[in-house]
DNA sequence: CGCGATCAGTGACCTAGTCACACAAGCCCC
DNA sequence: GGGGCTTGTGTGACTAGGTCACTGATCGCG
């Protein structure tokens, strides 16, 4: 489904029924959310909100994918989570609407399609809806088990598990387009590590290499690492 | 005060007055929280929640603090945050009221006494009141903020200038009282990186150590490392 | 006093992150 | 199609941090 088709259908209410919980709200509310949220279509690479940028709407994306990360002033960083179609942005919206400016940011992936509800219809729903208190806060519950999640890895985790589980879980056709550089920042480490591990997975025949492509050879090798 | 003294105070309203924003609740609403939450008192090193133990009420704390730590099954283990006398426990019990087993768990770190909302409650008062639901999103907020600086902290800060705060900050009258085990658990490290660090502090003359205790002898030579 | 439990110190070794490069591949623009 | 630029990758030497297998120190307690 094209952008433009996710626009005309954001004109009917159907597109409730992509966010999980929304489904059972009463036809009231729907029609709260869908005649006073409005949707935005924003090119890849904007910036969501970030350091000095907070967003005044709660984002349901329709279409595209949001990264959100966290800088640090050396100028490192990790990727902390993505928001995928059919999920919110509550966590981060709400976590601005209040309090200090921190260091993470979210950034659009590709082009994406979104249906933004102002914070006064917000509160509206979460004041009288039931199933849309329980969307909201199963939300927040995903987001900070992601976050939980990271913390695990980072403090944890060995490096070449890691970027295992990454090459898999991003390469869709067994190929992988990022150069080392992002990867390292998804990861949250320094280019040349992965760098290093990248060429020992090489070397065992798992991957192949060429400038920003990495194409999957032998997942179970991968996995059997990943599995660790 | 003691904690008799504050079970007394919760059977009035005013302990409401100790939370951040929950100050300027209608009567109508002060008298829901007081009349159908009930006070609790919980021994020194209770297990609040954690995996396979989800609560069901969410605690205000009047007095103590809970540390929320984070496991991971190599027996390694990291503070994520503490929630104080006046702080209330939102995260981590939304967190819980929806989804998966993780690992994380509160424990009370001293005796504490805490008001606990029902879940019942808990809802009705966010429905109704737009003062309760400010309290409650600035909370999460705030927990959500700690979080990232975790993040941050292990993924990009260095061991000697985090240990150094760690320091400063729990040294209440320049004494500490903890082991080396319990610091490397606080900092997500192990015991041997914890004890080497001390060694090079105590040959700087930064503190001296003892059983179990650390003693700040020069504050500024600390301060200094942990403003890098 | 003697004994077990807990706490701290140490050396060898491995993984990860930093620094300072060299080199290679694409890109533009005459 | 050969310069020059930008971006991506490879590498070696070094430091920081984590693991393992110990030893010795200290405490509480019967």
């Amino acid at each position: 489904m094209k952008a433009t088709d996710m626009t005309a259908l954001a004109k009917t209410d159907d597109w409730i029924d992509r966010f999980d919980g929304l489904s059972r709200l009463e036809p009231a509310l729907r029609n709260v959310l869908t005649t006073r949220s409005h949707v935005v279509r924003l090119p890849a690479d904007s910036v969501i909100f970030g350091p000095g940028k907070s967003p005044d709407n709660l984002l349901l994306l329709l279409q595209g994918t949001v990264r959100v990360q966290q800088l640090a002033e050396s100028g490192r960083e990790v990727v902390l989570y993505r928001v995928t179609a059919g999920e919110s942005c509550v966590l981060t919206t709400a976590c601005m609407l209040a309090y200090e400016d921190h260091a993470a940011e979210g950034i659009a992936e590709t082009e994406i399609v979104a249906a933004a509800i102002p914070r006064g219809v917000f509160d509206e729903l979460v004041a009288s809806s039931k199933e849309f208190r329980n969307f909201v806060f199963r939300a927040y519950s995903r987001r900070i088990t992601d976050l939980f999640h990271v913390i695990e890895d980072i403090a944890f985790r060995r490096m070449d598990i890691r970027l295992a589980q990454k090459i898999i879980e991003r390469a869709d056709t067994g190929v992988l387009k990022a150069t080392h550089a992002q990867l390292a920042a998804e990861l949250g480490t320094a280019r040349e590590v992965i760098s290093r591990q990248l060429a020992e997975f090489q070397r065992r025949g798992w991957i192949a290499q060429s400038r920003g492509v990495i194409e999957i050879r032998d997942c179970d090798g991968l996995r059997g690492l990943a599995e660790t």
